[in-house]
DNA sequence: GCCATGGCTAGTA
DNA sequence: CTACTAGCCATGG
């Protein structure tokens, strides 16, 4: 069982105590959870991935030598890669690494503050193939002068490749940063364009 | 609250 | 193209 789909509500009394201060988390992070958590290591193109579950939910997908990259103990025991949400999300991840998926449908359980939440959902929602400056990506949030913000935002994204954060690059087009490197969100990108370029030869 | 720190951006030189 | 400036903003110490 564990703890049902459910998502703590964002009510949070306390949250404008002060002028313009920090919105309180909405979801704190539980015992449970913590209980919950199991992992796995899958081998990829972009090396190996150490994927999290949280109960039934993919909660993190970390490539190794990635920034802000979590300490090993906190993945809770290694998981039976047979059970959910390992076994969907290995054959997601293959489908995508063959360029036969565009878009990742899995149950993400994606623990971070209120603003970091909006701008995860919101890379979900950029195309495969293409990309948005971070600018682009503030304005959708309905935060047009957070661009700088989203970019730290993006680089605490939990679930790397299935959360799209690659697919935002700076305002002139430049690749300007990635967790996992420059030179992964560089391949990544081009073989998300290469895909959809029709029988090229 | 204060301050430093970034996957930003637009402007100037 | 580079170099520097001035705003911008969520976070964490």
């Amino acid at each position: 069982m564990g703890t049902n789909g459910h998502r703590l509500a964002p009510g949070n009394e306390t949250a404008a105590r002060y002028r313009g201060s920090r919105p309180t988390r909405t979801r704190t992070r539980t015992r449970e959870d913590f209980v919950n958590r199991t992992h796995t290591v899958v081998d990829s193109p972009y090396g190996p991935l150490t994927l999290v579950a949280t109960g039934p939910e993919l909660s993190g997908l970390y490539m190794v030598e990635q920034r802000h990259r979590p300490p090993e103990e906190t993945f809770g025991a290694p998981g039976d890669r047979d059970d959910a949400p390992f076994a969907e999300t290995v054959r997601q991840l293959a489908a995508y690494f063959e360029g036969e998926l565009t878009a990742f449908d899995l149950p993400l359980h994606l623990d971070g503050t209120p603003f970091q939440r909006r701008v995860w959902a919101e890379l979900r929602r950029i195309p495969y193939g293409e990309t948005w400056s971070y600018g682009q990506l503030a304005d959708h949030i309905g935060q047009p002068t957070a661009s700088r913000a989203v970019g730290l935002a993006n680089g605490k994204n939990p679930v790397g490749i299935i959360v799209p954060c690659h697919r935002v690059v700076g305002s002139s087009g430049s690749l300007t940063g990635y967790g996992g490197g420059l030179d992964r969100k560089r391949r990544l990108l081009e073989f998300e364009a290469r895909q959809q370029l029709p029988g090229l030869f």
